[in-house]
RNA sequence: GGGCGUGUAGCUCAGUUGGUUAGAGCGCAGCCCUGAUAAGGCUGAGGUCCCUGGUUCGAUUCCAGGCACGCCCA
């Protein structure tokens, strides 16, 4: 006796009661434990932040990690899955700035780092419990008990060796970046946070004129709106191919883009000469400096006019005044041109010494001041103002400053090439990611900056004396405790920044630098982190490195891809992974992305709770997302998923269940294979099924594997039980029943394998409750279903679908020409010239017979009978042999007489003029379509041709009648609430003609009906229905047999 | 501005190693079936396969150039 089913469907709680099974169970640690001597999978878990609660990214993401892991499992292999966390960085800081109201370096420091830090560790865990439980219910089987948190020290020790092998290659170099940065807050900020905080505001505009040194009193005018940046100064950028102007006027000559003129000259009366100069020729002048503070550098190449592709005659004056302390474009070119950098601004916005005439003041605050020094010595040409947007800081409001900060650097560069090579190895999904967008990330990478003026994180574990001359990477605790002779607890920065190390050159303590790593660095060590390599694990390494499977979304090409890539590359030359899976956006049904202010998308867990995990997981993989696209996320499209494959697939299992219960029927009746035609097709069917899921996920190609679930499903359905149905109900125990049984049963079971990665859940609920107690207790302890190549019969499969098709094109005739299915039909007529046709169609003719519900099915091959023939050439064949020709060709086939197609179709040649030439056209070389004569009732595909003999006779109609009849009482059996097994009585009203028909059909009526009494009336009945039976007035009632 | 991807029915999307007749689901209209029925089936309407050029006997498919959208970078 199977656990009875209601055919009410409750997915969510099914789901629930899967969710305490496994977990009373351990069933998860079981699928481990079976697996442990088997060959491994390895499969690393990308690490979320857990500031936030997980969107619908996070659950798409854990379902693909969940669905390869399980098949994997399935195929026989140990795939351990240890979740991560991503513990540091700036999202955790700025939630605890936000939590103690502070912001910015200073108000961290006066509060005490070791405040800060120990602050940001107990709120970064905050919200794992949600994750947990999310993750859980979503069906995902991960380990959070062996989770890796990055803020580990033993983590963070595998960090500082990862990080002290790159320092011994050569890889790390110390630099400047120009960051932008809030003065106030004295703090560089993060690309991220700048793009909140663009505001509209107006700031000076000035042009200001360099002398040339080579031309009495001539000037290149330079445009700028940050003049504090002027003292700065150390060169000058134009376009060698933009056209300047040289402008004499009475003692002056002026140099102004061509492009910019007129804004410089409303009127030309001073202008004397004009002169067009290309930029090229202007490259390389040298001028004076504005200042004085930095005029030594003159020897040292400052003061120099450069090549800059970046410049623009859009604004300004065609000459850009660069310095490189104070902007990215500006510090690029001058590294490469060998034009010394300054950067006379401290981290509080504050001019420095070196600028001695404004030393501690704040850069903003000196604009006018130093626009008045210009002016007053001649050098201001023009002053305005301009209204443009400029980045703020997103806590304090206070404008920006971009500025040069010392910033340690991995060497990218130098293990580029190498990065490419290693990338073809790896299998992408979607493949052109490969050579697409990683591939040209990859060839365009750049220095990748991994230190962050920042407190919560990994330190960079360098010590170095006061003048810089000495410096030593620690790469482990042990070292540091030896070099140092403390004790070592923590790596946190609280804890190691005032343990110094002692010079070995006499250069007196050497010091931590202060900062700390990038979070990315920290994410791509996580192959050698998460097991504390190389200080522990150190041949479990060895054998699980690379990993076999990652997956992660597409924002990951320069993230968590990127940083594995370099780190693998640069420590052993291997990629870090082999096979991938990179999902894409999960938009709103709008098409916008989700967004929790605009409130355009569901809660996802109101939508587990209403359809359940198992129908979200299979929506969300049956679509493009899992290989790169955009997913449009409808609740809709979540609905007819259900509806789709869920619901039927639930319903079959119901079905079965209800009726291997009336009849009793267990699986220890299973025996040997069934002779059913329907059965070996439904089996067959199965192993095509599976043979196509496990093609689909060797590729990783997980749309691809769901796919021809849809199409089985529909097989099982709607044509397997539903054909099937009668075999079940019938009344004795014989064969072809218990065969009925055994299959439907093994198919569910085997489905319920199939289906167990994808649908973790109702495929569980199916195989426990048909599993016998010799199987596993889980169907996620079982193996995965191979196909079996000898239950297949590619033969019975061709037949079947040639069936399908008449019975489609018999139903098409009844639609067209309004005859009901109900309504008996004396012939079907099914012609074929093809004799394999109507061989195979003949092995499967009952099923015809009872789908249209004819008595007769009558097979041949005249099909000249019922259809006139028309040739169409085979453009596929002919194009290649007669070229330029095919359509002439193709003329003259569609003039083809019946005689010659005759010819073609029984497998002879014929031979035509095209173009002169004489050509043998063979039967392969021409399409033979079958046009049915006006006025028949008869359809054609193919090579099939089928025709309906419609007259009725008296016995037809009366059947016609009867079933009516059946069909009413049934449904009032139904409607009326009996169960499928109660006997009943039928007392019913009628004509002559009607009362008749059933009198005559009673057996029949009675046994379809369950009846055991069924006679006519004078009178209606109490509680009677009127019907209409084809045009006969009826009323029936029905009373259950006590 | 550059890179990558996408563009197919009213909507969401398959597909096309180049072959004249391009599919599914939803929606719409009509019909049918039904003791797995909170279902299901069939039929119909609905398409310049983004545009323009090229290669080819033949292009929705390949190539080039545009346009639109998305993501990433600058």
């Amino acid at each position: 006796m199977f656990k009875p089913i209601s055919n009410r469907v409750n997915l969510p709680k099914v789901e629930e009661e899967m969710l305490s099974f496994w977990k009373d169970n351990q069933t998860f640690k079981a699928s481990l434990d079976i697996r442990r001597d088997g060959p491994e999978f390895v499969f690393y878990d990308g690490p979320p932040f857990a500031t936030g609660l997980p969107h619908y990214g996070h659950l798409l993401a854990g379902t693909i990690k969940d669905i390869i892991p399980r098949y994997q499992t399935m195929r026989g292999y140990f795939v351990d899955r240890r979740f991560g966390w991503d513990c540091h960085g700036l999202p955790v800081e700025c939630e605890v700035e936000k939590m103690l109201e502070i912001s910015g370096k200073t108000e961290i420091e006066e509060l005490g780092v070791d405040v800060f830090n120990e602050k940001c560790r107990s709120i970064v865990l905050r919200y794992t419990a949600e994750w947990e439980k999310t993750v859980t219910r979503m069906g995902r089987w991960v380990d959070f008990e062996r989770d890796y948190k990055t803020m580990d020290p033993s983590f963070m020790e595998s960090i500082w060796w990862v990080f002290n092998e790159l320092w011994d290659k050569g890889l790390i170099y110390e630099g400047r970046k120009i960051l932008p940065c809030c003065p106030r807050c004295s703090t560089p900020l993060s690309n991220f946070e700048t793009n909140q905080g663009y505001m509209d505001v107006v700031d000076p505009a000035v042009t200001i004129g360099f002398r040339l040194d080579d031309e009495e009193n001539a000037f290149v005018l330079a445009w700028t709106t940050t003049p504090w940046t002027l003292p700065s100064n150390m060169a000058l950028a134009m376009g060698p191919d933009i056209t300047y102007l040289r402008v004499e006027e009475k003692d002056v000559v002026y140099y102004v883009a061509k492009a910019r003129f007129d804004e410089y000259y409303k009127d030309t009366d001073s202008v004397e000469s004009i002169t067009e100069v290309k930029g090229s020729d202007l490259i390389g002048k040298t001028y004076e400096p504005l200042f004085p503070y930095f005029a030594d550098l003159k020897e040292k190449g400052a003061f120099r006019i450069l090549a800059g592709d970046f410049v623009t005659t859009e604004d300004g004056t065609g000459t850009v005044h660069m310095a490189p302390g104070f902007g990215e474009d500006d510090y690029a070119l001058c590294m490469a041109e060998g034009v010394p950098v300054v950067c006379p601004v401290d981290e509080e916005g504050q001019f420095t010494e070196e600028v001695s005439d404004y030393v501690g003041r704040k850069v903003k605050e000196s604009d006018k001041d130093i626009i008045k020094r210009l002016k007053v010595e001649g050098k201001l040409i023009k002053q305005a103002t301009i209204k443009h947007s400029y980045p703020h800081c997103w806590r304090c409001d206070t404008a920006l400053i971009y500025r040069g900060i010392s910033t340690w650097f991995v060497n990218v560069e130098k293990v580029k090439v190498r990065m490419s090579e290693v990338n073809q190895e790896i299998h992408w999904m979607p493949d052109h990611l490969r050579d697409g967008r990683f591939g040209k990330w990859l060839e365009g990478a750049r220095d990748w900056a991994i230190s962050r003026n920042r407190y919560w994180g990994t330190p960079l574990p360098i010590w170095r004396s006061e003048d810089g001359k000495e410096a030593i990477c620690v790469g482990s605790i042990e070292e540091l405790e030896k070099l140092s002779g403390r004790k070592v607890a923590d790596l946190h920065k609280h804890f190691i920044d005032d343990i110094e190390i002692p010079s070995q050159e006499g250069r007196g303590p050497l010091r931590r630098v202060t900062e700390v790593l990038d979070c990315w660095f920290e994410s791509g060590s996580m192959p050698y982190a998460q097991t504390h390599y190389p200080f522990e694990n150190k041949e479990h390494f060895d054998s699980h490195f690379p990993a076999d499977f990652i997956a992660e979304g597409l924002d990951q090409t320069r993230g968590w891809f990127y940083t594995l890539t370099v780190l693998s590359t640069a420590l052993f030359d291997r990629p870090a992974f082999k096979n991938v899976i990179v999902n894409g956006l999960i938009l709103a049904a709008d098409g916008k992305k989700m967004s929790k202010r605009l409130s355009n998308y569901p809660d996802p867990k109101l939508l587990i709770d209403t359809y359940g995990a198992d129908a979200i997981r299979l929506y969300m993989i049956n679509s493009a997302v899992v290989h790169g696209e955009n997913l449009r996320f409808t609740e809709d499209g979540v609905k007819q998923l259900l509806r789709n494959i869920l619901i039927p697939l639930w319903n079959s299992y119901s079905f079965f269940v209800t009726y291997a219960n009336i009849d009793d029927w267990s699986p220890d009746k299973l025996d040997g294979q069934s002779s059913n035609v329907l059965d070996r097709w439904i089996s067959s069917s199965l192993e095509t099924l599976s043979e196509s899921v496990v093609a689909a996920m060797d590729e990783y190609n997980l749309q691809r594997a769901v796919r021809p679930f849809v199409l089985f499903i529909d097989d099982l359905t709607n044509w397997y039980i539903r054909r099937s149905r009668r075999r079940f109900w019938k009344s004795q125990d014989d064969d072809d029943k218990m065969q009925a049984y055994q299959t439907l049963y093994t198919v569910l079971l085997q489905l319920s394998k199939i289906a167990a990665p994808f649908v973790p859940f109702i495929s569980e609920e199916i195989y426990r409750n048909l599993r016998t107690d010799d199987m596993p207790e889980s169907v996620h302890l079982c193996d995965f279903p191979m196909p079996q190549d000898d239950k297949r019969d590619m033969e019975l499969e061709l037949e079947m679908e040639l069936v399908m098709t008449v019975v489609r094109l018999g139903r098409l005739l009844r639609s067209e020409h309004n005859l009901k299915v109900r309504q008996p039909l004396s012939q079907i007529h099914v012609i074929s010239r093809n004799k394999q046709v109507i061989e195979r169609l003949k092995v499967l003719s009952d099923i015809v017979l009872e789908e249209l519900n004819v008595k007769d099915v009558v097979f041949g091959e005249d099909e000249l009978r019922l259809a006139t023939l028309k040739g169409k050439a085979d453009f596929k064949r002919l194009g290649p042999r007669l070229g330029p020709n095919v359509k002439k060709a193709a003329g003259v086939i569609a003039q083809l007489d019946d005689q010659a197609l005759e010819t073609l179709v029984r497998g002879g040649e014929i031979s035509v003029a095209i173009a002169g030439d004489e050509v043998t056209l063979g039967p392969a070389d021409v399409l033979v379509e079958r046009i049915p004569h006006e006025g028949l009732v008869v359809a054609s595909e193919g090579e099939l041709l089928v025709a309906l003999e419609t007259e009725l006779s008296a016995e037809l109609v009366a059947e016609g009648l009867a079933r009516e009849f059946v069909n009413k009482v049934q449904n009032m059996r139904k409607s009326s609430g009996l169960e499928v097994t109660q006997r009943i009585n039928i007392k019913f009203t009628g004509d002559v003609e009607l009362c008749k028909a059933i009198s005559d059909l009673g057996d029949y009526v009675k046994l379809e009906t369950l009846t055991i009494d069924c006679k006519s009336v004078e009178a209606a009945p109490q509680g009677a229905i009127e019907w209409d039976l084809n045009g006969h007035a009826c009323l029936i009632s029905v009373d259950a047999v006590v």
